[in-house]
DNA sequence: GTCTATATTTCGATAGAC
DNA sequence: GTCTATCGAAATATAGAC
């Protein structure tokens, strides 16, 4: 069904439930207004074997956040980076259509906690940062790109964004592969016909 | 002197400024990190003078959620609505364009507490509800809408959110009027081309 | 690994003086 | 309209038994 991925480690984790349960509350209400004890009310212990498996709060949405990392360490660096010419983009956002539609939910959860997770990275506690984020932003502002090449960059992600926000309520009656294909077209309108350099 | 016309008791003063600094920090640091404590400091007040204005912390997000209301309440019935026919979009997103760069704070704060917002929804506290975006859900899901060309509708509702994203951190050198025109040609490209009906 | 109980802190909110 | 002082609730986190 909704690829379950294979996880890793033992499977009956508490752990690993954990960070389940607690990845659908921070998109539902997200992380400020989850409380530890809903988490552990709907896991069906109490608040404090929760910090048997976590030191704080924080550390679980931590734990979401290098989840997220992980997904594109190796991924960047198979990609070669995100370069300058608004040639090699294309690629690139279609590979980020399948990471986004194949974890969703983490993409989501992401995208609503993003003040939890700014907050994160300015305490200095996350020593892993996502620099996903930061290489779209070193494009956007890049003074050598041609403006109007940047902002197709940026409006770009914009697509992304749309495409996972509307994964999620809308359109569940199409099919991934549809759906991935419509976004790719539509990705491709936007960056099409770059500039001449 | 109270020059113009005051509406009734003290005009404005420390209520907007309250609202001004409220807005920032709901940006910065999201609704629920954001401290009364905090607002009246960066004020220079305590938070029991926030008391005399509102009568709760959420009624401050509530008085925002009413100025973002009123943006579109007259401007969408100006358009008409919403309507299915995809050569109609253009001209909606056209606006607000235009209006989410000229209100880029209003939009950035609801967009970075979207969860707050339908708290406050969630709760029945807002009588008034925003209903822009259920239009923009309903015309999503539309299923007599062609499939592609609902897909292309979510997408320029990511465009316009790439580019309220932008306008913010990047692009500060370019004037509004560019940026207008570049994120209407982008949401052109976006949009154009409906399938036949 | 999970529990009960409690400590600690933060924050929203109120009362009443000025 | 703003202040001081304080209350009460809720949440994070800890201690120690099992």
């Amino acid at each position: 069904m909704t690829t379950e991925a294979a996880i890793q480690t033992a499977p009956t984790d508490t752990r690993q439930r954990i960070l389940d349960v607690a990845l659908e509350l921070f998109i539902e209400k997200g992380y400020d207004k989850t409380s530890l004890r809903e988490i552990a009310d709907q896991l069906g212990v109490t608040k404090a074997a929760l910090y048997y498996h976590f030191p704080s709060k924080q550390d679980i949405l931590m734990a979401q956040h290098y989840r997220f990392h992980d997904l594109f360490e190796g991924a960047i660096g198979r990609l070669g980076g995100i370069g300058p010419d608004p040639r090699s983009w294309p690629a690139v956002f279609d590979y980020l259509i399948g990471e986004m539609l194949a974890n969703r939910k983490l993409f989501l959860m992401h995208e609503r906690n993003r003040a939890a997770f700014e907050e994160i990275h300015r305490e200095g506690h996350a020593e892993k940062h996502f620099d996903l984020e930061a290489q779209f932003r070193s494009i956007a502002s890049d003074p050598t790109i041609d403006l109007r090449d940047r902002l197709r960059f940026t409006c770009a992600q914009g697509v992304l964004l749309g495409g996972l926000l509307a994964s999620g309520s809308m359109f569940t009656d199409v099919s991934t592969d549809e759906l991935t294909a419509l976004l790719k077209d539509a990705l491709h309108d936007v960056l099409g016909q770059p500039s001449p350099r």
